[in-house]
DNA sequence: AACGCGGGGCT
DNA sequence: AGCCCAGCGTT
């Protein structure tokens, strides 16, 4: 039962031992209202945290269930990864972005099995040496697999932790994330760390959400600054916008028979390792890089034909790709550069290649 | 400290 | 049609 009039209270005025704590409300809420039944909870396996924890990075739980289900049967453990070419690591990826991930998955799985005897590391610290761990997923690892007592600083939690104590400022800057820090481990329960670090997730995943928080539902309420201020919709503080760029791209669609080719992408950079159409520049000569560079032979009479173009859209610029199309009468692939294959068309919906060369394929063969 | 890196859900 | 996210590595 709610008490009228009931006197605004703040944190640091909470410390009577008749109310619980900061901890102690997540910790219970977790128990009869978080998410229990995901994948890879009810495991101490720290490979099958591991992989969801990379999984979860700024990837949504619903995005991640599917990818996470055939890893796992493809990979079921480090050995298995490590062993793997990273091409088939890749496909299993493909779609679901930061493609780096998967590149430092693979090489974290080939350290554990050169460095650590195969035995996933057992410190924080080791965790966190791996490469694709920071700070916070080595904490997650650690407080899942082990149950560590150690603090977790995620973009939800950052605004649990806004509206909560009141934190002004853009979040995603570096003085606030320190000071969040500093709370992180000041609040971070000493018992019960798996439900506190699930609970810490799940409330700011599905009641403190970004938009409109279900704050009638939140064991944090009675405390929360935001809350009790009227200031939900000021915390926390929006980070000043700067304006995406637009680019353009021109992508090759050379195809020979019931085949198109595609080329590995550099190991850095947008869609880095991801096999796709091969890139060049808009003002490019499409006639003499495709003879150049694939040594095709191309059909006579038959000009580069622009295909229907693709709008994509990136956090940080948004892109416009045109692809020409390319019909090669013969492919002299002895000649060729390698990194370069041909994909049978029947083969798109499965292959590893970005979200935008799909579509294009996908539209060219209806 | 700022930037690069994807795709999707939410409003 | 924007906005932002279960971050981390690089510069």
């Amino acid at each position: 039962m709610i008490k009228k009039h009931r006197p605004v209270t703040t944190p640091h005025l909470r410390q009577n031992a008749a109310m619980p704590s900061f901890s102690e409300n997540i910790v219970r809420w977790q128990k009869q209202s978080g998410r229990h039944d995901l994948p890879w909870q009810n495991t101490r396996d720290p490979y099958r945290i591991w992989v969801s924890e990379i999984m979860l990075q700024q990837t949504q739980v619903s995005a991640v269930i599917g990818y996470y289900a055939r890893f796992l049967a493809r990979f079921p453990h480090i050995a298995s990864l490590a062993a793997a070419p990273i091409d088939d690591v890749m496909q299993h990826w493909a779609g679901l972005g930061y493609y780096a991930r998967a590149r430092n998955l693979h090489k974290a799985a080939v350290t554990i099995v050169e460095q650590f005897g195969g035995v996933f590391p057992r410190t924080h610290e080791d965790v966190w040496s791996l490469p694709g761990i920071g700070r916070s997923t080595a904490a997650a690892i650690c407080a899942f697999a082990y149950g560590e007592p150690l603090a977790i600083l995620d973009g939800n939690v950052k605004r649990v932790f806004a509206r909560n104590f009141g934190i002004e400022g853009d979040i995603r800057a570096k003085a606030i994330e320190d000071a969040m820090w500093l709370i992180a481990e000041r609040e971070v329960s000493k018992k019960q760390i798996e439900a506190y670090t699930q609970g810490l997730m799940d409330l700011g995943a599905t009641i403190c959400t970004r938009g409109t928080p279900s704050c009638l539902l939140c064991p944090l309420r009675d405390g929360c600054v935001a809350y009790n201020e009227g200031r939900i919709a000021d915390l926390p503080g929006k980070s000043p916008k700067k304006e995406t760029p637009h680019r353009q791209t021109k992508m090759l669609v050379l195809i020979s028979a019931n085949e198109v080719l595609i080329e590995r992408r550099p190991p850095t950079g947008i869609w880095g390792g991801l096999w796709s159409l091969p890139e060049v520049a808009v003002e490019a000569d499409v006639m003499a890089i495709t003879k150049a560079k694939y040594r095709v032979t191309l059909s006579k009479g038959r000009r580069p034909r622009p295909l229907p173009e693709v709008e994509h859209g990136f956090t940080h610029y948004s892109l416009t790709i045109y692809p020409m199309e390319i019909a090669v009468a013969k492919r002299n692939d002895h000649l060729a550069e390698p990194g370069v294959m041909w994909l049978n068309l029947d083969d798109i919906a499965g292959a590893a290649l970005p979200a935008p060369v799909k579509k294009i394929l996908q539209r060219l063969t209806g």
